[in-house]
DNA sequence: CCGGACTCCTGTGCGC
DNA sequence: TGCGCACAGGAGTCCG
């Protein structure tokens, strides 16, 4: 499933493709898919009809896509924040893609070739120069949801959000982990601490940092949550350079699978023996996922127990 | 505040 | 070979 490194292999894979791309034709075949800000019906000018893209942001597990530049500011950077121009957000849940799909140049007989869309695809957009992206989801938990503009994108959705996993500081992870009483691994699923890591990166992060899903995340220390970004970052990083991780049927903007699931130490490993200790994988329930830790080398930190008898000691 | 149950949805893999 | 079923889970909502 997209997590992190998966979407923004998927926007990499993209960027060779879109920018300076005028979208001539738009495809809706299943408008439920497109969320728009106060309405029904498809909207933000139609799914960018007629829109140049210019750029691809990512931010956790959301996908920006920007049309024409952002007003020209003399000398200064320029945020993408101040485009004025509609723009979509998507996100690919669990079995979302976003595919490029160019027509072969016609060979049987000068015939017209039409591009051939696979099943579940719900918009296509046909691109000036002849090549078609696809948003196909079968299981219909991603979406798209469309802004009038860059910076009501940010504040309706990203904004909601907590810093992207790439980019968010030790300090600012230790301020969330201790602010909470929930164990690790529901609070590193919550999109709105930390944005990106879903339910294969959370159970490798802990497994690498040997810390038990279920500690309390208020249990960790300063010098903790600074070892768990860094190996957060290194994992990302790992998992992007190999592609992402195609577990079940992620592929990337070109229709390429990833390589990193031939690198997971503990998810979908239940039962098998750890790569380190070769105690036998455990699997429970945390954060309302499935997870995967190994009990010998996570074993070493408190772990949140469930009070059966609040007055334990009041007796 | 938190966990758990439930919802959305379909492909896959199992037992029979 | 095929049927029925449990299961997978990101995110939101509701309830206790």
């Amino acid at each position: 499933m997209p997590e992190l490194p998966e979407v923004e292999q998927v926007r990499r894979s993209l960027m060779a493709h879109l920018p300076g791309r005028r979208i001539v034709r738009v495809h809706i075949r299943k408008p439920q898919v497109i969320t728009t800000p106060n309405g029904n019906s498809p909207t933000a000018v139609d799914l960018l009809q007629g829109q140049t893209i210019t750029s691809l942001h990512r931010h956790g597990k959301n996908l920006a896509i920007l049309t024409s530049p952002p007003p020209q500011c003399p000398g200064g950077e320029v945020s993408w924040l101040s485009g004025a121009s509609p723009c979509l957000a998507v996100h690919l849940g669990m079995t979302g893609s976003m595919h490029v799909h160019r027509p072969k140049a016609a060979g049987n007989g000068g015939k017209r070739q039409s591009t051939i869309l696979p099943r579940h695809t719900h918009i296509a957009w046909t691109l000036d120069d002849g090549a078609v992206m696809a948003f196909c989801d079968p299981r219909r938990f991603g979406g798209i949801w469309t802004f009038d503009n860059a910076a009501q994108l940010h504040a309706q959705r990203l904004a909601k959000l907590g810093p992207d996993a790439l980019a968010i500081k030790p300090g600012d992870l230790y301020q969330k982990l201790t602010a909470t009483r929930r164990n690790l691994k529901a609070t590193l699923l919550d999109q709105s601490v930390l944005a990106g890591l879903g339910n294969i990166y959370v159970d490798e992060l802990l497994f690498s940092c040997r810390l038990h899903p279920l500690a309390r995340a208020s249990s960790v220390d300063q010098n903790t949550v600074r070892a768990l970004v860094r190996r957060m970052r290194a994992l990302l990083a790992r998992a992007i350079a190999s592609g992402g991780s195609t577990v079940r049927d992620y592929t990337d903007g070109n229709g390429n699978a990833g390589e990193f699931q031939f690198d997971l130490r503990v998810y979908g490993r239940s039962g098998q023996p750890c790569r380190v200790c070769r105690s036998i994988l455990a699997a429970t329930i945390a954060g309302g996922r499935t997870t995967v830790y190994c009990p010998s080398c996570q074993g070493r930190t408190r772990i949140i127990r469930k009070r059966r008898n609040s007055s334990k000691r009041a007796k």
